[in-house]
RNA sequence: CGGUUCGUAGCUCAGUUGGCAGAGCACGUGACUCUUAAUCUCGGGGUCGUGGGUUCGAAUCCCACCGAACCGACCA
């Protein structure tokens, strides 16, 4: 019993049923192979024709609802594709006289959250109620730790579990009881297909590059720092792929993306996770207005493939895929929104109108960070509708392509969907000396104390001076494109494990702790129980109480054990 | 990192002015051969997140800590 004591009453139960389970010779775990005919899915899809032709299928699935009267019953067995009802009538599993499979084994061994097989004939009951009337069943696994009971009825449900404690951390309780959890990773596994086929269809090349970096590139943020061994080095987990991509297009390759986990050591929300999925491309002869084409298409199709039109509702707003989407440059966008032309501004002058604005600045920021800033407060959240801004400052965009037509700004476009960025693309700079030179911008701004500014590739370097095809890449958040197509407005709920700060459980002594101290090991859980979980918290507590709580706990619960004496008490807590 | 809110049975949640810890579902028992949030009988189940404090007495009031959500800060 003391091996019991942290389990509920359920679980006892439960396991118990496992133990009776096998004394009848069946096995809660059996090893064969059920031959799994059809998925409740085929059975309600052709539901009218099946039953009418008596069809006989196997299905398997877990218990999520059980109807019981006496010698017949209904339960709901749930697989990957929905629910049905199932009928179980005594007699007809159990034939001869022997009635254990039924009362036994289904009515007292069997629970809700089991997982079983079902033979049977498909037909409708006399409420109308699609169905399976079993001739054989069978347990595949046997549940022991119960399962959150969901109702419904007339699409309402009941009892939901909402905790996102329990839902992030235990997610596969929420994917069993939450169906439109599971439908929401169906669907982020579409954007994603529907993504690798366009590009297939365009002869791009699907590429794996390292994830693991001696230097972090293609990117400003603070990354995670581990460390090799053999080598001897610090290597740092990506926070993007774009040095490494383009490497590739050097090496000759016209078009290579990349379905990529980038890792950022900074701060977690709504919209941020640690760990996050990008997909970046790049494809040689092409600039960036190319790419907002692309861009666009790409978008259109993967909203068509979720939705079956170009209109998705997210949160209260209807967004609206078809092409094309609205375009401006961050000048106008800032003019648009704040009046203000920062046309040929200097740091200064950009400071005052910052101040002016109530933009927060400091002293850090340089010219690129400010206009960016002023760009993040007041336009920002007007972008509701995809919209490209156009023609970001140079210091922000340190591998990007000058402008053709100015040389303080580069070719480079952001789209915004509900006020949120989505994708982040450019005419890709291939002069391996401006380059160079950007590098070590990005230097002084890191010596002006900018913690996320670059640092010196010095191979990407070298493979530019072997001269890189003009070319455009683009990159696209897959977790936040996911929230937008599912309508989930936090990125927890498009990533099946979120990270979170790991559980602690109280810390607990064993019996042998316990046992040094002189205390029999049957009086461990009790005291436990108490709250004494460990041997130090027992020291300096009143033996006099002591004594006559567990005297009694013994008495009041009759388990029977032998009373420790006065003077033993003492011994344990001195 | 700051502000707000929350943490009570396996699950969803009540809990009044500080005064014996509650309900529904689930679970156990008994009845029931077409039920569907099945119904009906009886019953068991609690470290009230953790630790301290105030009090004759704390789920309730105070403090600290742990965990979560939301809003900010930081961050793309």
């Amino acid at each position: 019993m003391a091996f019991y004591d942290e389990l509920s009453e359920q679980e006892i139960i439960r396991r118990n049923s496992l133990e009776e389970l096998r004394k009848l010779g069946i096995n809660p775990y059996p090893a064969a192979e059920y031959p799994v005919t059809h998925t409740t899915g085929d059975i309600l899809k052709d539901f009218e024709n099946m039953s009418t032709k008596r069809a006989e299928v196997c299905i398997a699935g877990r218990i999520i609802a059980r109807r019981i009267m006496g010698s017949a019953s209904f339960f709901e067995l749930q697989d990957e594709k929905g629910k049905i009802q199932v009928y179980v009538k005594r007699d007809d599993i159990c034939p001869t006289e022997d009635k254990t499979l039924y009362n036994t084994v289904f009515k007292k061994l069997l629970d809700i959250g089991d997982i079983v097989g079902v033979k049977g004939i498909v037909f409708r009951t006399q409420m109308g109620e699609e169905s399976v009337h079993t001739t054989e069943l069978t347990l595949l696994s046997k549940s022991i730790r119960p399962l959150p009971i969901v109702k419904e009825k007339d699409g309402k449900v009941f009892d939901a579990v909402t905790d996102s404690e329990m839902r992030y951390r235990q997610r596969y309780v929420d994917l069993i009881i939450n169906p439109q959890v599971r439908e929401t990773f169906i669907n982020r596994s579409k954007v994603i297909n529907t993504m690798r086929e366009f590009f297939n269809s365009k002869g791009y090349l699907e590429v794996e590059t390292p994830i693991l970096q001696p230097i972090p590139g293609g990117a400003a943020a603070r990354p995670f720092v581990t460390h090799h061994n053999a080598l001897d080095i610090p290597l740092y987990l990506r926070i993007a792929n774009e040095l490494y991509l383009k490497r590739l297009i050097v090496g000759g390759y016209n078009g290579v993306y990349e379905f990529a986990k980038d890792f950022r050591n900074e701060g977690m929300d709504r919209t941020h996770n640690p760990e996050f999925t990008v997909m970046e491309i790049y494809i040689a002869y092409k600039d960036y207005f190319w790419m907002m084409n692309f861009t666009e298409e790409m978008l259109e199709k993967v909203a068509i493939a979720i939705h079956g039109t170009t209109k998705i509702t997210f949160g209260d707003k209807e967004i609206d895929f078809k092409r094309p989407f609205r375009r401006i440059t961050m000048t106008d966008a800032i003019k648009e929104y704040t009046g203000i032309d920062i046309t040929g501004k200097s740091e200064n002058e950009l400071r005052t109108i910052c101040k002016e604005l109530e933009v927060e600045v400091d002293d850090t920021m340089g010219k690129g960070k400010l206009i960016d800033s002023i760009f993040g407060e007041k336009c920002e959240e007007h972008m509701i509708q995809p919209t490209f801004i156009m023609d970001y400052p140079i210091e922000m965009s340190p591998l990007c392509k000058r402008h053709r037509n100015n040389p303080e700004l580069t070719e480079r476009f952001e789209l915004f969907i509900a006020g949120k960025e989505l994708c982040n693309a450019y005419s890709e700079l291939n002069d391996p000396i401006d380059q160079l030179e950007r590098f070590q911008e990005q230097l002084k701004l890191s010596e002006k104390g900018d913690d996320e500014a670059m640092f010196i590739d010095m191979d990407f370097v070298r493979a530019l001076e072997y001269g890189m095809p003009t070319c455009s890449g683009m990159g696209i958040g897959i977790d936040r494109l996911t929230m937008f197509m599912t309508n989930n407005q936090s990125i927890q709920d498009v990533l099946f494990f979120p990270q979170m700060r790991p559980e602690k459980k109280p810390q607990k002594d064993n019996a042998e702790a316990y046992a040094q101290k002189g205390i029999p090991t049957e009086w461990v859980p009790i005291l436990q129980k108490m709250g004494f979980n460990t041997v130090a918290s027992l020291a300096n507590v009143a033996a006099g109480k002591l004594f006559n709580d567990l005297c009694g706990y013994n008495k009041k619960n009759k388990l029977g054990l032998k009373n420790p004496s006065m003077d033993d008490v003492k011994s344990w807590v001195e």
